[in-house]
DNA sequence: CGAAATGGTCAAGCAGGTTGACCATAGCTT
DNA sequence: AAGCTATGGTCAACCTGCTTGACCATTTCG
């Protein structure tokens, strides 16, 4: 495969992503939660299934500490998650979602929804799902890194 | 297609266009092209063909021009272009790669060229061929969002 | 028990972006 | 030709998100 392909690869797949992530980000936003930045929900993703301390948030998203704290202390000030003791660890918080932080994940999920009915007409549903699973079996597991 | 699917579809695109984005940069800076950022990427996709003035960079990267002049600024000083008077109007210029940016781009390339063989490597190229296909179709047109 | 490691926060600084103001040149309308 | 408006570009001030560095509380291990 020649360098100009992988370019034009690469390409496609910058755009797309960026694009999804901007639709992503303006549904949520039109559904009401207002002052979301995609950020935002990168951090759910994470807090989502049982919630998750500072430190882990920090390593999920590929900042320090510190910034994960002031990103939880927003989405707290905002009222989508409340930090609590940790059960097992008198140092640690738990973060965990409020109502309106699994509100907000769930507008999320329905733009992210929204956006891959738009790839489904036009390439249908079969290729969709065969791209699912291609990258699927590509993707890190590294943690979400937004950095560019 | 349910909400659950788009949303690991969305996870897994965007998973792997951090992962991406990090190997190429990671690539062009081990090629010795140093303090170079992803940004800067962007931008010299767009100024490679035939050169850009500030205002058309600024559209394609989503910026204001004053943002795109300072990275035009940084690029310039780093050796890797040039200002130079735009042929048709006195009023703006055309900003053009100098030989080391062209060295750049190629270090890109060849940096692309890698992290999508390690796809290859996974899924064979055949696959790989069709994901280009499939997300060259659903690939916006409009401006490189770096936005998240 | 005491030393080192870990979870978390506070404070200061930096980097990249934005808004606002401004100048020079183009292009259009008379 | 004259003048108004639009466009390309830069300078300056500010804002936001993240980083580094210091520090405290608690846990873990020798």
């Amino acid at each position: 495969m020649q360098n100009s392909e992988a370019m034009a690869l690469s390409a496609a797949l910058l755009a797309v992503a960026g694009e999804l992530t901007q639709r992503i980000n303006d549904g949520v936003v039109a559904r009401g939660f207002e002052g979301m930045r995609p950020a935002h929900g990168f951090a759910f993703a994470r807090l989502a299934p049982n919630g998750a301390t500072v430190t882990d948030l920090a390593a999920h998203l590929g900042v320090t500490k510190q910034a994960a704290s002031q990103l939880v202390d927003e989405i707290v000030r905002k009222g989508y998650a409340e930090r609590r003791p940790h059960p097992d660890d008198a140092r640690a918080r738990l973060v965990v979602l409020t109502g309106r932080g699994w509100a907000c994940t769930r507008a999320a999920e329905e733009a992210a929804a929204d956006a891959v009915r738009a790839w489904v007409d036009v390439l249908g549903e079969g290729e969709v799902r065969a791209m699912l699973g291609q990258l699927a079996r590509i993707a890190p597991c590294g943690p979400i890194r937004p950095t560019w």
